[in-house]
RNA sequence: GGAGGGGUGGCUGAGCGGACGAAAGCACUGGUCUUGAAAACCAGCGAAGGGCGACCUUCCCAGGGUUCGAAUCCCUGCCCCUCCGCCA
């Protein structure tokens, strides 16, 4: 069993099948539901969605979607009425069987609606499909909070914690610090580039900051520890928003599993409520999962090559939120708070920042990444990302709560964030807390997950 | 890996070619009764899509097939359970 990253080629499978490999119990649990955006408001407000998803940089083409519509109706109407009459027509050829009449002629009669019907019904599932890839592919719309702008560079500092480090020697970068307990050479013997090899106090220190996070979420917070896989089918990634369009960024399993390892611990965490209906009185459910993660990182070649930065593989804590509708915006507040907690506690200078519409992932309506002072950079860099998508995952996943009022079931909201990436916690625990001595201390959060010891032995 | 048994509504679970979107129970909602609650009794109560609507269509794990008609019969796949083997 070897992990590849999956060529371009296998993205035709969804349409060599027809439709998207769904169904229900399965992943996106019914194909006419499989919207991202609510299909009914995608057709009475195609104008003002195409108008926020150009903010996201995305064009949406209306006319293609509109002439797809008027096909979908016309044909979905055509299936629908020969359908009634065979039911009709078979109910009768039933009762004329139970009176014991002659049915033979009634049989005839209606010889022709199967032929009618198939060709209909195929026509029909065609567009259906069609008209599916196009709005699975389509991103979730910005919400009216977010900056404008189209990359990083429009993004909008929300608030700043802390000055960064004010040394009076030349810090050095977290390779150098780390010395040879961070062993690249060997990661890239045994694995290739981009994969790291952690000893001693080094390793050491990166397990006690996980459990330093997940401690701190769980009992202050009120999250709930899960253990999850790290691989997953097509249908999770499906329903978290990875697929269809994201597949080069996975590690795939090659073989007849069609699995895939985790690129966050989001995707099988948000997944646990899959095709569920919620009672309202379990809402919010709050899970914590320490995880590796894994990604290709496909188009960042080049990028952060030097240490341990951007990997193939890294720890994360996540922060999962499944809220009522009415709850989402406040739950994002606090999720963020709850993630920006660790870097205090660990007093270590950060700022949150509001990411523009350019900027945001494919299933977020908004996303607050905070970014940690990394002395050596001389700049702020990414460590959390703490995001809304409303109802977008819980579509896609068909996961619902039974609104009391209504006794009906309506979409919950979801939300994550990383509490913290361990491997970048891990750089500016090094770089923040050296001493110009090339020593190391440790913060003092974190002394109880270290033998009590008050420096790194590294 | 071998041998069996299963996958039905929020849950448990019957049905095994037509009158079945599906018995019954639980849960839930409303009502009667009660000072109140419980109990009892009566009634309601699955989901998705389409339509301005009356209403129509789809869904009994998934995909394919047989049939005028499939939850029900046949094939394939996935998953679960029990026993045996192996194993951290």
């Amino acid at each position: 069993m070897g992990a590849r990253t999956r060529g371009s080629s296998c993205r035709v499978c969804p349409v060599e099948r027809g439709v998207l490999p769904v169904g229900r119990g399965v992943g996106i649990p019914d194909r006419r539901g499989s919207g991202v955006i609510d299909p009914r408001r995608l057709r009475q407000e195609i104008g003002s969605i195409a108008e926020r998803l150009r903010r996201k940089g995305v064009e949406l083409d209306v006319t293609r979607f509109e002439a797809l519509e008027a096909r979908r109706k016309r044909l979905q109407d055509e299936v629908e009425r020969l359908r009634n009459q065979r039911r009709v027509a078979s109910k009768r050829i039933g009762e004329a069987k139970a009176a014991g009449d002659d049915i033979a002629p009634l049989v005839a009669a209606v010889g022709h609606l199967g032929d009618d019907l198939g060709e209909a019904a195929k026509q029909f599932e065609a567009v259906r499909a069609e008209l599916d890839e196009f709005v699975t592919g389509l991103p979730n719309p910005p919400h009216d909070s977010v900056p404008p702008g189209l990359d990083e560079a429009s993004n909008v500092e929300l608030r700043r914690w802390q000055e960064p480090s004010d040394f009076n020697f030349e810090p050095r970068d977290h390779v150098s610090l780390a010395s040879t307990s961070l062993d690249l050479e060997a990661a890239a013997k045994i694995a290739g580039s981009r994969f790291s090899v952690l000893r001693g106090a080094l390793a050491r220190l990166q397990r006690g900051l996980t459990q330093f996070m997940i401690d701190t979420h769980v009992q202050e917070h009120g999250y709930e520890e899960v253990y999850v896989p790290y691989l997953v089918d097509r249908h999770t990634l499906l329903g978290t928003g990875q697929l269809p369009k994201f597949e080069d960024d996975l590690f795939a399993i090659d073989g007849e599993r069609d699995q895939f390892l985790i690129p966050t611990a989001e995707v099988p965490v948000t997944n646990l409520i899959r095709d569920s209906i919620l009672e309202y009185a379990e809402l919010p459910l709050r899970f914590v999962a320490h995880t590796p993660c894994f990604r290709s990182e496909a188009g960042n070649y080049g990028k952060d090559t030097h240490g341990i930065f951007r990997q193939h593989q890294f720890e994360k804590v996540e922060l999962v939120q499944i809220v009522h509708p009415d709850r989402s915006w406040d739950a994002l507040e606090e999720l963020t708070t709850h993630a920006e907690t660790i870097l205090r506690k660990l007093e270590l200078p950060y700022r949150a920042v509001a990411l523009c519409a350019g900027d945001l992932g494919f299933a977020a309506a908004k996303t607050i990444d905070l970014e940690v002072w990394l002395p050596a950079e001389r700049r702020y860099r990414e460590i959390s990302s703490c995001s809304n998508f409303l109802d977008f995952q819980a579509r896609r996943m068909l996961a619902r709560y039974r609104n009391p009022e209504t006794g009906r079931p309506d979409y919950v909201h979801t939300l994550n964030g990383s509490g913290l990436a361990v491997g970048r916690t891990l750089i500016a625990v090094l770089e923040n807390y050296q001493d110009g001595n090339g020593v190391v201390h440790v913060p003092d959060a974190l002394r109880g997950y270290l033998g009590g010891s008050s420096r790194l032995d590294l």
